[in-house]
DNA sequence: GCCAAAACTTATCGCGCGTAAAACTTTTAT
DNA sequence: ATAAAAGTTTTACGCGCGATAAGTTTTGGC
């Protein structure tokens, strides 16, 4: 390392014998410099370690290297698994993804997006709280700002929605259990914060209509993020209540489903499928824990790696071509047989 | 909202009546104005919603607003969780988290202090990967930026270290399983990367030879930060292999301790305190999702609370206010005794 | 070797704001 | 009332880099 201090881009530029315009070409693409050039900036590059001022960069630069990066809820480790392969995408294709969590909280999901604008993003992978969220807030900051919906989109708005096919889910696991056991009933929230909700409980009513079985739908109270609790509870008290007419439960997601599986053991019935068990139990999502519950969740995995690629191939094709019509991504659900069902 | 749209202070200044350094020393510190100019300004700020160039101003600023949380592994709830305390905690006390999580992997934890360094940071809040860390790069950071440690502490680097007491944990738990039925073994990873499960083993081995017991220590192999599937696959071949000589195990953490359960799930093993049951499990940490394992776990309880509250208020009165020598604040554990032990 | 294209240099401006000094005005204390 | 203190305005400069235009050098194809 060199003795003197590299203070800017002038100084750095002096040490390397290159001119300023050039050097600061070269941080821009350093595939835009000749060959030569580019050896004597990195040979200096490695005597001094000048890094450029990332706020002088960003003050001019019409377009900055930052990617927004929100989720609903980042205690929970779906998100904070989709959030690490979003990060590492943007990484990979040289951008600066930065994270943020509404943690639940429409205002601040509001807060989020407002300061987001301010950090003029190249682009942002939003994936909203859903029912709750401010839509025209929401609805506002797409137009100023790329956007690409993920999870749960809302109406068509951002450049694009890349998403899970969620009435598949619903019925890929309905068949399945259908086809093992006594058809489920579908346990769920009231008031989902998650619009997904709604076409799950689709897809396992179009399912059950089909294989002519009637559905049986069981709506617990409760409101928030604390989706274990909820299950545990209000899944309890529906159990205690008989709600379920058959001995086969479907939750609308994996973290319902763990917080269900409590509340079965709690009032000590054994879940799965051998002979000496008295109750099915199944979710969706594939939740990074539902595979160390006891026994271990059955459930519809979703591609968490194809919906962040994809959201992530979307954004950047939007932001470095030309503008495509909004285009709504779906993936398939893969069936994950474990003991609960 | 006004017709005219603001571009900059010099703008803003002009439509609110007030010179512009005097608009830039309100948005440094509101208090600092007098009532009167601070009212025009405000009543200013709802007519047209300007806000700062945000890279203009951090580049002239000594200190910027900007804090930086590093956490080892995000899709852990447990650093969700208490990385959202901290967030919140500096949001309330005017300034701007950016959350970045480390994913175990050493080479990215030294790329996020690498990139936090240029943000000119006001002060970081970093927990270290620990065994894994690049010492010297850590190091190095510390002594550019105001940083305070929590978790897992390295040496005595930064302005302060804030995390549980962990030979305590050890030493709680412990107690109250003797106290209760068979002296638990101690069931770890042999490589643990984080320094905490060190301290724990010893507070186990103390707490082990003051009640007259022998310890027993099962050391599991496997590496990195899916503690569930260690915890599943190597304590499963620990039970096989018969290596506990007692009935009651004492996991290192919550997340061995869930995928333990799993294993012993899987061959059949009733845990719990009731008489039917063949072994006691018991983890350390009151992980989220401990609360929804069957049985729920009996843990001792880190105090996410006080340690956010308490990392966040070091770093700001060492910023704030004079340099103080390096200060280790350790919180006890709290026992929760629920059904697995 | 010639010549045009490509790459580079020099020079200069602008971005939006922080900061400092000096002169001025308002508030507070005596 | 008067002095002192505190707050404000004016003026001016600087931060580090992006961007551009005009002039100079290098490159590569013939």
């Amino acid at each position: 390392m060199g003795a003197t201090k590299i203070r800017n881009m002038e100084e750095f530029a002096a040490v390397s014998g290159i001119s300023r315009p050039t050097v600061s070409k070269y941080f821009h693409d350093p595939e835009s410099v000749r060959a030569s050039t580019r050896q004597k900036i990195e040979e200096a590059l490695e005597r001094y370690d000048y890094r450029p001022n990332i706020f002088a960069m960003n003050q001019n630069r019409k377009l900055t290297k930052n990617v927004g990066v929100v989720v609903p809820y980042l205690a929970d480790p779906f998100f904070a698994e989709i959030a690490r392969n979003i990060e590492q995408s943007c990484i990979d294709a040289g951008y600066r993804p930065t994270l943020y969590s509404s943690h639940g909280q429409p205002e601040l999901e509001k807060d989020i997006l407002d300061s987001l604008r301010s950090l003029k993003p190249a682009g942002v992978l939003l994936a909203p709280l859903g029912r709750a969220s401010d839509k025209s807030a929401v609805e506002s900051f797409c137009s100023d700002v790329p956007t690409v919906l993920f999870d749960s989109g809302i109406d068509r708005l951002g450049l694009a929605f890349v998403g899970s096919d969620n009435p598949q889910f619903a019925m890929l696991i309905v068949d399945y259990l259908c086809r093992t056991g006594e058809p489920p009933c579908f346990l769920e929230m009231r008031t989902p914060s998650n619009p997904n909700a709604n076409k799950r409980r689709q897809g396992y009513v179009t399912a059950m209509e089909r294989l002519g079985h009637e559905p049986c739908i069981v709506q617990m109270a409760g409101e928030g993020w604390d989706f274990e609790e909820i299950g545990r509870r209000e899944g309890g008290v529906a159990l205690d209540r008989r709600q379920f007419r058959t001995n086969t439960v479907l939750c609308s997601n994996d973290r319902l489903a763990i917080g269900f599986l409590t509340a079965c053991y709690e009032r000590r019935l054994r879940v799965g499928r051998d002979t000496d068990c008295t109750i099915r139990v199944a979710g969706q999502d594939d939740h990074p824990f539902s595979r160390f519950t006891c026994p271990p969740l059955t459930t519809v995995a979703q591609d968490y790696d194809a919906i962040s690629r994809h959201a992530v191939k979307s954004l950047f094709e939007a932001i470095e071509g030309d503008t495509k019509p909004h285009e709504t991504t779906l993936f398939q659900g893969r069936l994950v047989m474990r003991d609960s069902a």
